[in-house]
DNA sequence: TCCACTTTATTGAGATTGTCAATAGTTACT
DNA sequence: AGTAACTATTGACAATCTCAATAAAGTGGA
């Protein structure tokens, strides 16, 4: 029998925190899936840095490269962000010249977010980066398994029919 | 023919953001990590909120309940959460008597957190609420997979050796 | 057409959270 | 004994969230 605190010589050096993956918090999806997030979003957050990006701007000029052409409103309701916050973000991206807002057509009152020639040049080194420093944490899957989490995670995020398309 | 902004019956009444979906970021793990999560989270905050919490003072009430006696420390090294965001949460909790600081008997340097009986009785109550809550999420995915997305997040979340113990 | 109602982007306030440095008391090492 | 490292705490400051208010533009009747 081992003390509670002690234990065998092939322990990985007990960082003192680790005894609290007993508890039961750790049996609750919503809670891993709030660490595992907590985790890739540091990662990410890291590597868009070494471009003055971070995953928020980094993931609207990832959408402004798209020629999806979203409008201040859309962007706000996919991100699930206050439309204050749109502002805040695409006024900094613009003053990067990584985007440009241009009049919706269709819509006075609307912008549509698009990128600059400079934004998909960043971008593009942005994302080698960032998808890199993705695979160092999800190579704790294997392709099949990050297939099947993809599937699971497109769901759950609410993601339209991904069966049909 | 339609018109684009039209729809059939069967269609789910395209909320405006949906065309999005068709963006690359949406094939980005890290990406729907995230939006997964602040659903997740959104939902466990509505829920926990019906009980005067929020996830991060019911995830600290719940090691508490579990008897681990965790310092503040472990709590914010197991939490990523600064150390005085640690004192914050268990100073509201033990205002409210959810909550006791105990001296650490091996370092007296450290205080050990606890549940009251107060505090065990709420915390199964929002238990009860926040699990329902979540199971109303997750039920997006069979049983199987769920059982698979927990051991998967377990290992991107850091957990050691899932396959052991 | 005129009028009430809604919607889009924007600004700004106030609360919440994240990050960091400094400190008192304690422990660990030599 | 003395130096260095660690724990909890406080306080400052930045970043983020959440809301309300507003101007300009669209919507849908009477």
């Amino acid at each position: 029998m081992l003390n509670p605190t002690e234990s065998l010589a092939t322990a990985p050096m007990l960082s003192g925190s680790e005894r609290l993956w007993a508890t039961s918090v750790v049996r609750d999806l919503a809670f891993l899936l709030a660490r595992a997030n907590a985790l890739s979003l540091a990662q990410a957050n890291a590597a868009a840095a070494t471009h003055g990006l971070k995953v928020r701007s980094y993931t609207v000029l990832a959408i402004a490269v798209s020629d999806t052409r979203p409008t201040q409103r859309e962007l706000a309701e996919f991100l699930r962000l206050d439309p204050s916050q749109i502002v805040a973000l695409v006024d900094e991206l613009e003053s990067r010249a990584l985007v440009r807002r241009e009049p919706d057509p269709s819509d006075r009152r609307a912008n549509v977010v698009v990128a600059t020639d400079e934004g998909r040049a960043t971008y593009a080194s942005a994302h080698a980066t960032v998808a890199d420093s993705e695979r160092a944490i999800f190579a704790a899957l294997s392709a099949e398994e990050r297939t099947t989490l993809m599937e699971m995670l497109r769901r759950l995020a609410g993601a339209p029919d991904a069966l049909s398309a």
